[in-house]
RNA sequence: GGAGGGUUGGCUGAGCGGUUGAAAGCACCGGUCUUGAAAACCGGCAGGGGUUCACGCCCCUCCAGGGUUCGAAUCCCUGACCCUCCGCCA
């Protein structure tokens, strides 16, 4: 959420901004209605002021034994007044609150132009693709191949968009993870964490899922309250700070967590239908740093540098990419992805997506630290990405590994992980 | 699932329906003292908002939402969460 600050004293040029997102700000209604604001706001507060004052002064009447009913005579249309102000002010509240939940943050200004992901500036390559002596597979092919990975099976137990993994590739996922973990954990700093995979509607509003994005969730009804599927461990890992003041010697908070991710708007757009690339679940290691504002752009270059060592010890080529103004999430101020290569399509696909939201999470969240040079709560920057997918990572190990017999080599970071095989073979 | 108890400022914890936005303690900040530190003593110290050039003044907030009342942290209703005991359970 934006500092409603911003609709007060600075409106037309919050508006500019949002336009190169192409979000259109209706000024003439914010506009209005904080006029309004103003004025109701006013009188309420004078009639509650009134109130306090009589309600002091009847008590204190009573207190020597005075008569007080012409007083109370004095107030009677008080009440019925303030109440009509009170309810007329919560109305334009709430009216002003819907529209700032639904305006995006603001971006950096190193955030470059443009409308959709072809607008996105390459920033560095890592890595140089393989040569093929052999026409390379996908992992769909590989995987089903060596008789490992069946998503017809998976299609019959749960639906479309899922997958079935079994034996050394299914544990190779796994193995990931605990690279992935034992990695962030050990060589960057981040503490460990084990969160809800189901949470409640506060926590989406407060990293900005709801209420906006909606359609994109898995919801659970339970004791007639509306749950929800993560979407993404940032949801959990960054509401742990929600409602709480952090020290300034605690700072940066860095999270690291696996969970798994459920969304069900993958599916929806007819995009990569075949394969494990666009799921309705799959596994993610998180990264959530909560940092000083003042350090928060240089957390952003950090972070993405640790998603990146993870792809770097795999052996897997990728580019990093800035986001372009239209293609930035909702929440974030700017976002970095990391793209890797997969030689089955023959292209760079994101991996990881590692955002600084700069204040808009923390506002939402109330999710503040203790400023020692103004003794005062100030609001946390947060920050994420993803340390990285793992269903797109083992897709890229697969494919990238591959032998021309159609057996995937282990690379060496996961190897401990494997009870060191060096590469897996096909069944049977 | 059943029966009780609870939710107050950064933390602990008082709080008769009427100067209680809230005692006290801790923590924190400043000062006195000290060669320095500790201790002791003195003082300060919730958050959000409105208005003001500013000093200030005012409003809201004691889990949330309703209600009673001239007046609610305090009474009533509903809900959430936490704790204890019993039952069940990986």
């Amino acid at each position: 959420m934006l500092d409603p600050r911003l609709f007060r004293t600075d409106l037309e040029n919050t508006a500019a901004q949002l336009m190169r997102r192409n979000f259109s700000l209706d000024t003439a209604a914010i506009a209005r209605l904080e006029e309004e604001r103003k004025g109701v706001q006013v009188t309420t507060q004078e009639l509650q002021a009134k109130r306090n004052q009589s309600a002091k002064v009847i008590g204190q009447a009573k207190r020597n034994g005075e008569d007080v009913a012409p007083l109370l005579a004095a107030v009677e249309s008080l009440g019925d007044e303030l109440k009509a102000a009170e309810a007329r002010l919560g109305e334009i509240q709430t009216e002003l609150n819907a529209i700032l939940l639904g305006v995006p943050n603001l971006l950096h200004e190193s955030v470059p132009d443009g409308a959709s992901e072809d607008d996105n500036v390459e920033v560095r390559r890592w890595g140089t693709p393989r040569e093929f002596a052999f026409e390379p597979k996908d992992h769909v092919d590989l995987g089903e191949g060596l008789g490992l990975l069946d998503f017809d099976t998976a299609s019959k137990i749960a639906g479309a968009r899922f997958s079935l993994m079994t034996g050394p590739l299914a544990r190779m996922h796994r193995a990931l993870i605990q690279f992935m973990l034992d990695t962030h954990t050990s060589e960057h700093g981040y503490s460990e964490v084990y969160a809800p995979y189901l949470v409640n509607a506060e926590s989406l509003y407060g990293t900005g899922q709801l209420p906006k994005f909606a359609a994109d969730l898995f919801r659970v009804e339970h004791d007639g309250r509306d749950m929800y599927l993560i979407p993404t461990a940032e949801v959990p890992v960054t509401n742990i700070a929600r409602d709480t003041i952090v020290e300034a010697d605690q700072l940066p908070l860095k999270f690291t967590a696996h969970t798994p991710c459920f969304r069900s708007e993958a599916g929806s757009h007819g995009k990569d239908t075949r394969g494990m690339i666009r799921q309705h679940q799959f596994e993610k290691v998180e990264m959530v740093q909560l940092v000083r504002p003042e350090e928060s752009f240089a957390a952003l270059e950090s972070l993405t540098g640790n998603a990146e060592t993870i792809l770097q010890r795999l052996g897997l080529p990728y580019r990093v990419v800035t986001l372009c103004a239209g293609d930035t999430g909702f929440s974030s101020t700017k976002t970095y992805d990391i793209e890797v290569w997969l030689p089955g399509q023959g292209k760079y696909r994101e991996i990881s997506s590692c955002s600084n939201f700069g204040d808009f999470q923390a506002r939402r969240l109330q999710a503040r630290w203790r400023n020692p040079e103004t003794k005062k709560p100030e609001l946390l920057h947060t920050l994420n990405g993803s340390g990285v997918a793992v269903g797109r990572a083992l897709v890229a190990v697969m494919e990238n590994y591959q032998q021309a017999d159609g057996s995937v080599q282990v690379p060496e970071a996961l190897r401990p992980y494997m009870g060191g095989i060096e590469s897996i073979q096909a069944k049977g």
